[in-house]
DNA sequence: ATCATACCCCACCAAAACAGTTGGGAATGG
DNA sequence: CCATTCCCAACTGTTTTGGTGGGGTATGAT
């Protein structure tokens, strides 16, 4: 796995938030119940996500999460590395500690990787998912149909 | 990190096999001295590769491990899936466990990443590394004239 | 005012994964 | 026959994972 359930539980929590943005703060019972995650999980890991900026919240009767920034602002990228760490293959890589560099053919198999996975998760908003996601439940109202 | 040391030291070990494709065997000893990786370590990870069927051996004095298959029959998926285990995202990719799939919005960013990773990892083959390190074995000794 | 709601924060925990280490055994070339 | 080299199983310290528990603070509703 390379992603552990942080990023998962993470990304699927914060784009409900991106579901109900301009529509007032999400309570994390609500969300917890919806996806079944532990409150108090999902409680560490927003925690996280609002020290990065990247959510708000709102104390007390009828308070919540929101996204501190909109939609097409937040990418996929910020919450994972977020909640997973840097989304790193190698230490050599980015760093000069490789110290036989023209031996090392296996940095740039390395470095590839991580590029191939930056392109997707930096590259993707959450607007975009929103988009993407509308057009799944279009399709699947027409298969109703 | 993505990738553990025993995708890392794992590569790293299988590529020096490559070198030496054809040449005879090659002890863990000499491999393990020339990357400083513990010995007994990356007999474990050897062990894992032979039975998968991608390395053999042959035992006692000027015995070591060779590749089973040509260094072009040898990609970097087999190699990292081997070790790590398989490469994926999340366990609703790939099964039908995803009980809302219509709902789950990050089903698709997971395959996605997943997508990118394999493309890189099922494409490269050793003799693949093999080539772009001569190049860049070329390009170091042109500097330093 | 007070009470239920809801976030905030810290401590703790069991299980698994990670990155090895230890040590005994078996095959084989010199 | 012996040094070399692979084979295999068990053990270990540390970190990460995926939580749980509990006390505190802010606030809207009654």
């Amino acid at each position: 796995m390379i992603l552990s359930t942080k990023g998962r539980y993470g990304l699927k929590a914060v784009f409900e938030l991106s579901l109900n943005y301009g529509l007032g703060p999400v309570s994390l019972k609500k969300i917890s119940e919806k996806y079944e995650i532990s409150e108090n999980y999902l409680e560490q890991l927003f925690a996280k996500l609002r020290k990065a900026g990247y959510i708000e919240t709102i104390r007390g009767s009828q308070g919540g999460y929101m996204l501190a920034k909109e939609p097409k602002d937040l990418t996929v990228g910020m919450i994972l590395r977020t909640l997973e760490g840097e989304m790193t293959t190698s230490e050599c890589v980015n760093k000069e500690v490789c110290s036989r560099e023209s031996v090392c053919a296996t940095r740039s198999i390395f470095e590839k990787i991580e590029k191939s996975i930056t392109d997707v998760i930096d590259k993707i908003t959450l607007a975009d998912m929103y988009e993407e996601h509308k057009e799944i439940l279009l399709e699947a109202n027409k298969q109703n149909e």
